[in-house]
DNA sequence: ATTTTTCATCGTAATATTGCAATAAACAAT
DNA sequence: ATTGTTTATTGCAATATTACGATGAAAAAT
């Protein structure tokens, strides 16, 4: 089908899931990694970072965006993307507690 | 086209896309908790706890084993699945160095 | 006022993902 | 040997994603 089944799973499940896809594409990776390198946050240049067509980079940003990982504001004429604190610090906080449980349960492992 | 650049971004980028994109379903994510929830890791019962098909487990299972998030044992008849903690860590590496850069540069944001 | 710059959106094509029924494969139990 | 149990695979339909050219919108620069 190709439609995920949403509603059978946790608001918690489907919001995680929502962060992950949305760091699921290398040029998302990229984009991510760029924002951070440029710390002055005046990101316009992403496209000539990036191997891909500014419309592109200009759907993957949305796509961030809509899963609230990064934030937009409006600077004149070009726009200034940055990294959201508050997601980033959710997701380490559901990594971290994930790699805790696992190194509990180490010694019922069977694989 | 639907088809990812791959070529164009770094191993790592690739890597970690990789891994969050096989995080990216809710019922990857559920199934992730059920591993983690039973320490016994007889897991042949993951598809009673999911309101999916048999077979759309088994390819949830491949895509969560492609990714080595997880890894399966054969176990006579059934199979035992368990997190792959070597991934899990790297995973953990990236969240965290990533939140710190973020918490670093507070200060550069302007949004 | 016109042009340029910057970013978003629309339309479209190619490919990927999600989900399931049906079937296969591999072992266990009878 | 046959039957049941458990998991994987195949084939298919519906939907989503990825990518880009073309176009639009809004402010900046000339």
């Amino acid at each position: 089908m190709g439609i995920t089944k949403s509603d059978f799973f946790t608001e918690g499940q489907n919001k995680i899931a929502q962060w992950m896809k949305a760091l699921g594409h290398p040029a998302r990776i990229a984009i991510i990694q760029f924002l951070l390198e440029k710390k002055s946050c005046i990101c316009g240049d992403i496209v000539d970072e990036l191997p891909l067509a500014q419309a592109t980079v200009s759907q993957h940003l949305r796509e961030l965006k809509n899963a609230e990982i990064i934030k937009g504001n409006i600077e004149g004429n070009s726009i200034c993307y940055c990294l959201n604190i508050n997601t980033i610090s959710q997701i380490q906080l559901f990594i971290n507690q994930l790699n805790k449980d696992v190194f509990d349960n180490v010694e019922n492992k069977c694989c």
